[in-house]
DNA sequence: TTCATTGCAAAATTTTTGCATACGA
DNA sequence: TCGTATGCAAAAATTTTGCAATGAA
């Protein structure tokens, strides 16, 4: 299953343990293109193993996110509700149409060149950026106004 | 009162009323340069009124964001939690120093720019971006590593 | 007078935590 | 074996909602 064998080896570095539940949320992580938050990973995880806990979800999901291997996200949509992805994408961001709620990954360079430039002018320090964008997709944009 | 006038004037002209409440939650924001949260400005606003209620907060700040008077916006820091500004500034993004807590507000013309030229690639039509940059202040970068 | 707004309390939503038990290394 | 991880249930934290009462226009 994929390049699972790096994120296993990281686990197991870190003095971590590589139970079956971990293995599932894994896997269902490696191997969508979606986004997903908690609820969902923890729909598909219990499909696989039905006494798997919605604690251990977001206990798995925080290990993961603290070993970067998986980004934690917002979509603006509903912003507090976070969703997450393999990191193995380059940079990129996540614009969310408000009408048919469709989530587009988009790529610029601009985010960086604003932190470089940000960086040099304050003396800041970044270690991470959060940006969503919102509005309305090519087909909406199209379909219900101008 | 700063230029209140305009506001009580969108407020009214939208068929909605001035209460005290609300005439108490305009000043508060419109009186400081802090970014508060719904809890803040409770606070804040119990001083002048003890029997003004979180859910009237919630409920105003609510009314002011549909009609633009005020932004909310999220910050890196606690990133779930929402917080609140006048709209009069320019456009502007938060940085959160995550030793220190300190919140800067930076200027970039990046965004835009990013967006524009998203918006021609894709097609898509922007109605809002949500962006918080997170990491150590200058201060913070000096004194605690490299 | 009328309908938007308030206060209050209760609910909703999402995420976290305590603790005894289970199990991977 | 030993300490990390799990399941469960309960708590936390933030925001929303129902409803009767209030009060701005």
């Amino acid at each position: 299953m994929v390049s699972n064998t790096s994120m296993v080896d990281k686990l197991r570095n870190s003095g971590r343990r590589l139970t079956p539940q971990r293995r599932i949320i894994l896997e269902i992580l490696d191997n969508t293109n979606d986004h997903l938050d908690a609820e969902e990973v923890f729909s598909r995880a219990r499909q696989k193993d039905s006494r798997l806990n919605l604690a251990t979800v977001y206990r798995t999901l925080g290990v993961l996110k603290e070993m970067d291997l998986v980004d934690q996200r917002y979509f603006a949509r509903d912003h507090k509700r976070e969703y997450y992805e393999r990191v193995h994408k380059g940079e990129h961001y996540h614009f969310t149409c408000v009408s048919c709620g469709e989530v587009i990954e988009v790529k610029t360079p601009r985010i960086s060149q604003a932190k470089k430039e940000i960086a040099n002018m304050t003396g800041v320090q970044f270690t991470h950026v959060c940006l969503c964008f919102e509005g309305y997709c090519a087909d909406c944009s199209q379909n219900e106004n101008g």
